[in-house]
DNA sequence: TAATTTAGCAACCATAAAGTTGCATATTAA
DNA sequence: TTAATATGCAACTTTATGGTTGCTAAATTA
């Protein structure tokens, strides 16, 4: 379907999704579809959705224990988008003379 | 409408975008929409408007001259998604303990 | 001045995304 | 074993997104 940087990114575009991503990181221990949905102004089945996304792009993992689905957070999954980011890196200050540095240092 | 980071987010998100992008970030000139079309197996018309969401984002400014429009990459602007991330870096490796020392810095 | 080029704007289309309601099911507690 | 809780699944609605076609207008070139 997509590719796994477009899934991240897609994934934390969305601004609810970041707040449950941030809600999972900050938690002290795993919490449940309904304690994560308590959280917020929108109904469990809306969080669940998000939470979806969230666990495909692999930004979230689940820990099923009977009834209870307990999810956690993988922030390193993050590091694909730093890896892309870095190579941006060398444009920040002076695009051209950037440019020329990485391909001098390509040569 | 969004607020800025959510902008940038979801003008990266997007493959095509992110193509378009990168094609500014190393051309070695502005160039114009229609060059920028010429790369692209897409209507002009389809290009233009993802340059008006990178440029909404900031990723991408626009230097008019006659009725041409050069485009130019913004880079810089990625940094405000370094900050974001910077954040989650801290529990990349082990979350809880991270946190712990996210945590005793605040105190 | 006539023809060409560069581009914007508007309308349209198809699909995806964000969220809802309603219902079924499995697990746990009384 | 009955009641309550945690969740998934499906259908549906609304709005956003990615892309198209067609037309218009301004700037260049011949």
């Amino acid at each position: 379907m997509q590719d796994k940087i477009t899934r991240l990114f897609k994934a934390i575009a969305d601004p609810t999704r970041r707040d449950i991503f941030h809600a999972l990181v900050i938690a002290t221990s795993a919490l449940s579809i309904t304690q994560i949905s308590n959280q917020f102004e929108m109904t469990r089945q809306g969080v669940t959705k998000h939470i979806k996304t969230l666990e495909e792009a692999g930004l979230v993992y689940i820990n099923s224990q009977g009834r209870e689905r307990f999810c956690n957070a993988n922030p390193k999954e993050l590091q694909d988008l730093n890896k892309w980011m870095k190579f941006y890196e060398q444009f920040w200050d002076d695009k051209l003379s950037s440019l020329g540095d990485y391909l001098d240092e390509k040569s």
